[in-house]
DNA sequence: CTGTGACGTGTTTACGTATTCACATCGAGC
DNA sequence: GCTCGATGTGAATACGTAAACACGTCACAG
């Protein structure tokens, strides 16, 4: 019978029922091996007695730590989903909690950030390239507050930066299908005014520009599938149909497979088409699409370095880790 | 120019600077209306100077709210993204947060309560029909804090619950097939020892028993499109090849059709196919499947009303919600 | 036998805010 | 002209913990 009726048990009741000071009771669970073994036992009796469990409020507030990361992040992106799994999973394991300020629109990012002012987080993820440059900066300017930007070429020189190498990506992309025989070829941008949206065509188009291949650039307007089925009806057809379809992300390059094949088209057969991020989706067998896979792991685990590692005061670092082409079907070709 | 280089500001700071005090600074930012006008624009312009943002631990700590709901889920699920997503949005226009626990197995569900517990949570979501009733009967036991199972049956009685009627939709999903003309089916569940499967098989099962069609159970063994992908392969075929085949979720139905169609078949020229949730994914043109469409945004509504509603002595509700019936491609028969 | 350090514990204070209580001021009502 | 209520503000306290500091005990080296 746990004592679960007592309404809030703190340190104090504990050091009472333990017959020892609050300040053994909070060594107890902060710091064991300052306790003599015999009290240790004690206090762990009585405090399960009692249903006690440390207070993580009032922990905070004392030792200005939260053991919390925030993640400003797009409400509504496969991507971002894969990501932020990856990352609450690395902060599980060292016992830290993950705080989501999710926004909709560009518009409302200001909001989230308000929000996360008045949290005292050890850390914050800033996720989506669509976060503007002056919401950069002024999360730059929190004390007690490392920010870092994930996957967010824009924040180059202004926060800490862990990416992708959207460039390399991009051109790894380009190589390989012109590797299929292509002749043409049109790019489908998500948002174009996304940073990493025009690295990645720039690296596309440069890499196909090698190979005497002109490019044209088709904003989908958005990062869904929705907005990728919809800019399939965009693509010329006929004559000017192009060999291949670049897509800006996974989400666009999905939603095109389904709307050129809709639109009566045969992928791979009359049109290749690839993506970029490599998400779970991309790997169905209905789809098999050629991608560039983000190291998402790699990416967490070098965001919670930065975050983590005490060496504040080095330079601010990038890292920029390279992605893996992953060859599926959309870009085969019947070698008929 | 703004104050951004003090390390922290507190009310005192801000309280000297507009020379008034503490209490009063306090008073701005959580009850403006008891301040005078002029006095209340002197503060905030003595904030605004200094760069103050009101510490959310201290308020916590003081108020006994932390403003935060948690939420318990599996941290690989499409559809719980979903309702994550949902979730904080409509907690997000309230100014409140959502602080995720996730976990890997259903073995680390006792690791993310015991942090749960650590946070003085408003409120806890509960998700995910394999956490198992030990688990809820602790947290029913936490006193101020308004725990509610989310689409979990197993739960009933023991803790509020929200969740759609998997009975009733699992009953018209059988009804619909049946309306297409089929003579044999069978369900291929997720887990079969979730509560959530159980109630979807048994109502699938009774719906066809009524018109006399046997629906044999085949357990998938997981929430994935991988295990319905492979799960396909046990499915015979053949004379025995059932008519329909019934996911007990989106995502493995998803799995199911690619897996059929990879084995050669035709859907739904040879097999149709249902799923249950209504994600995003199973409206994909490639797809088009026939499933059950929660109304996700009425759940959480559910949900949030429960833990914020001060009826704090009212009986232990029990919402059911009706879903909608989405009638895609996947169970079109050619009436050829 | 005394000085020294390690060890274990208690006392006290601070983290930053919300709220209670007390007090002062002011306008209105008999 | 005094009471009364409303209004605005300040002083003081509490929320629950962590950590600095002080103290006492004990083993051990000289």
């Amino acid at each position: 019978m746990r004592g679960d009726s007592a309404a809030r048990v703190t340190s104090h009741d504990v050091a009472a029922e333990a017959g020892v000071s609050q300040a053994t009771v909070a060594r107890v669970f902060s710091a064991p091996d300052k306790v003599a073994l015999a009290t240790r036992a004690r206090v762990r009796e009585a405090a399960a007695r009692l249903g006690y469990v440390p207070n993580a409020i009032a922990r905070s507030l004392k030792s200005q730590r939260t053991d919390i990361v925030g993640a400003v992040v797009p409400a509504k992106s496969e991507y971002w989903q894969d990501v932020l799994t990856a990352l609450s999973r690395r902060l599980a394991e060292q016992g830290k909690q993950l705080l989501l300020f999710p926004f909709a629109d560009a518009d409302h990012v200001e909001e989230a950030l308000d929000s996360v002012e008045q949290y005292r987080l050890d850390g914050l993820v800033l996720a989506s390239s669509t976060i503007r440059p002056e919401h950069l900066v002024r999360m730059m300017r929190r004390p007690n507050l490392r920010a870092v930007a994930f996957n967010q070429p824009a924040a180059s020189g202004l926060l800490p930066l862990v990416m992708v190498d959207n460039d390399a990506g991009a051109r790894d992309l380009a190589e390989h299908v012109v590797a299929q025989g292509i002749g043409t070829a049109t790019f489908v941008g998500t948002i174009a005014s996304a940073s990493t949206d025009q690295i990645r065509y720039r690296g596309a188009a440069s890499a196909l520009a090698d190979h005497g291949i002109a490019c044209p650039y088709l904003e989908a307007g958005g990062f869904s599938y929705d907005a990728g089925y919809k800019a399939a009806a965009q693509i010329p057809d006929g004559a000017d149909r192009p060999d291949a379809v670049m897509g800006g992300s996974d989400e666009v390059a999905l939603g095109l497979i389904d709307g050129l094949r809709t639109g009566g088209l045969d992928v791979p057969g009359d049109v290749l088409v690839t993506g970029f991020d490599g998400l779970p989706q991309a790997s169905w067998a209905g789809y098999d699409l050629t991608t560039l896979v983000q190291p998402i792991e790699v990416l967490v685990d070098a965001t919670l370095a930065i975050i983590f590692d005490d060496a504040r005061d080095a330079a601010q670092p990038e890292r920029i880790v390279p992605g893996t082409l992953r060859e599926g079907k959309t870009t085969r070709r019947g070698h008929g």
